[in-house]
DNA sequence: GTTTTCTGTCCGGTATATCAGACACGCGTT
DNA sequence: AACGCGTGTCTGATATACCGGACAGAAAAC
């Protein structure tokens, strides 16, 4: 149970437009002692989707806290099953062929997912606009599928990547079902941090949700980046919590005329998808 | 050691169109004996990818031939990572949403499958047909990426179906850096019944491997089905072997002139992004 | 009703997977 | 040369993960 505050080397993340990623404290919490191979696996492959890079075996043992031979055993494992490969420099590995395939099952078998990606392939042939499917993962928002939009300086986002449920539109909607107090104990504080340097009011954010709970959809602009205007709507699952939104990523001088038509197709879409029949 | 070939009750394999799914004897032979977690979870992996459908936790054990309280463990810990989800009817798990963004990963990651994506795009955007990315998987072919042709009575596949190569034109290609020792030795015998009934004797398929290798472009027709007409082209690696192929898959009743344009399609992309420089 | 079959959970023993550490090697710096 | 640093491989010891089997409850079969 050793504590590290130590900062260990976080090699830089990559800048996407539309949203920034997330900025972990560093990782995981270090359990130290043995621990089974399967989590060792598991924590092998969270750590390549969040650093979104090839690593070697070396730097993902430094990375996990784990000891090397293990690691390299467990990583020769993966590639055997093609799960991993390798990749960039000599010695780097990251996701393999089979991952895309379990991947493409999961698109496929879930039936919630495949009417969510009709849906982002309507609107996005509607609008031309970038539409995003999103989604909670731990404490952080991340993006589940996307549609980018058309033109020359287009937004376009990247699915997997992680970000402060503050900073989106989303994250207003994905935390609806939670009270005050469990939002606060639920959000890091840190995730309150913008990247512009400036500092959200958990207060002002609490009334974000409340407000966005109660209009049925929610509208950001100036948290992430100061050049989007980022609409989200809510996907309710049967229990009636938000279990993922449908989003606009529009220019933020799109014309008001243009947000309301946009608006207006997440609303019907998203309340088509949702288990509730109380539109 | 215990070999059993009672034949455990095989659940059906969906039949889609385009291509029949692979018939395995019935699954890996079971190495009994005390495994390692890593081992049990690819295998549970695997199996799911194979059969292409939720199953119950005591159903993967008996199809893995694992014991019931390794495999409830492992699921559990799986369910807890999102890399599996329940489905389905109570108790039936299939891949998770975690899954899914390590397959978007591993696509965004690697450069190679990239431009064939937009190689498929493009293709599919030309023609309006069926189009295809194949590659092996052990030694059966498999669907790695495709786009569905337009049309009412379109012909489909499905990424991850695993087919016999030698029911294929990708699978003549991409045998193509074997001898013909090799290839009898790789390809399972049983590979050569088609699913008509009919047996293709490996001499035919042997010369078939040869012209493709040849002319650099594989064409066939009633091998899986009888009303496709497919076409294949190699993407050679930088090891000068067929890596994947291009297909295209059209009607069999579909015009030559069509037909030879779609092949010009074919190979002009597959020349691009081939890593052999002597066109 | 009884019986059988399946599911999901729990438990103790032991085969072994994980781990710490050593080692050889390559590479860049001093 | 000597040194520091990082990589990849190998080994032996031991903490424990995996396994077989038991158990209760549900559901299906008879």
């Amino acid at each position: 149970m050793t504590l590290k505050t130590r900062r260990l080397r976080v090699p830089p993340l990559p800048i996407h437009v539309g949203v920034s990623p997330a900025i972990r404290p560093d990782d995981a919490p270090h359990p130290a002692g043995r621990q089974r191979g399967i989590d060792r696996l598991i924590g092998v492959l969270d750590l390549l989707q969040r650093r979104r890079q090839p690593m070697g075996a070396g730097d993902i043992a430094r990375a996990l806290g784990a000891p090397r031979s293990t690691i390299y055993e467990i990583v020769e494992r993966l590639m055997d099953a093609q799960m991993l490969e390798s990749s960039g420099a000599e010695g780097q590995v990251f996701f393999g062929r089979a991952m895309h395939l379990f991947g493409a099952a999961y698109l496929h078998g879930d039936a919630a997912m495949r009417r969510i990606g009709e849906a982002l392939d309507a609107l996005s042939a509607d609008t031309g606009m970038t539409v995003q499917c999103c989604g909670r993962r731990g404490d952080k928002y991340v993006v589940l599928e996307c549609r980018d939009g058309a033109g020359p300086f287009r937004i376009t986002s990247e699915i997997g990547v992680e970000v402060p449920l503050p900073w989106t539109a989303s994250g207003r909607l994905l935390l609806g079902h939670m009270s005050d107090e469990a939002i606060r104990a639920f959000v890091p504080p840190e995730d309150f941090h913008l990247p512009d340097g400036g500092v959200l009011p958990i207060r002002t954010f609490l009334d974000d949700v409340e407000t966005a709970r109660r209009e049925g959809f929610s509208e950001t602009t100036g948290l992430a980046n100061s050049f989007t205007w980022c609409q989200a709507v809510p996907i309710f699952g049967r229990d009636g919590v938000a279990e993922f939104t449908l989003c606009f990523v529009l220019p933020v001088d799109s014309a008001a005329k243009q947000r309301a038509r946009c608006l207006d197709l997440l609303l019907a879409r998203a309340q088509h998808l949702s288990h509730t029949d109380t539109g």
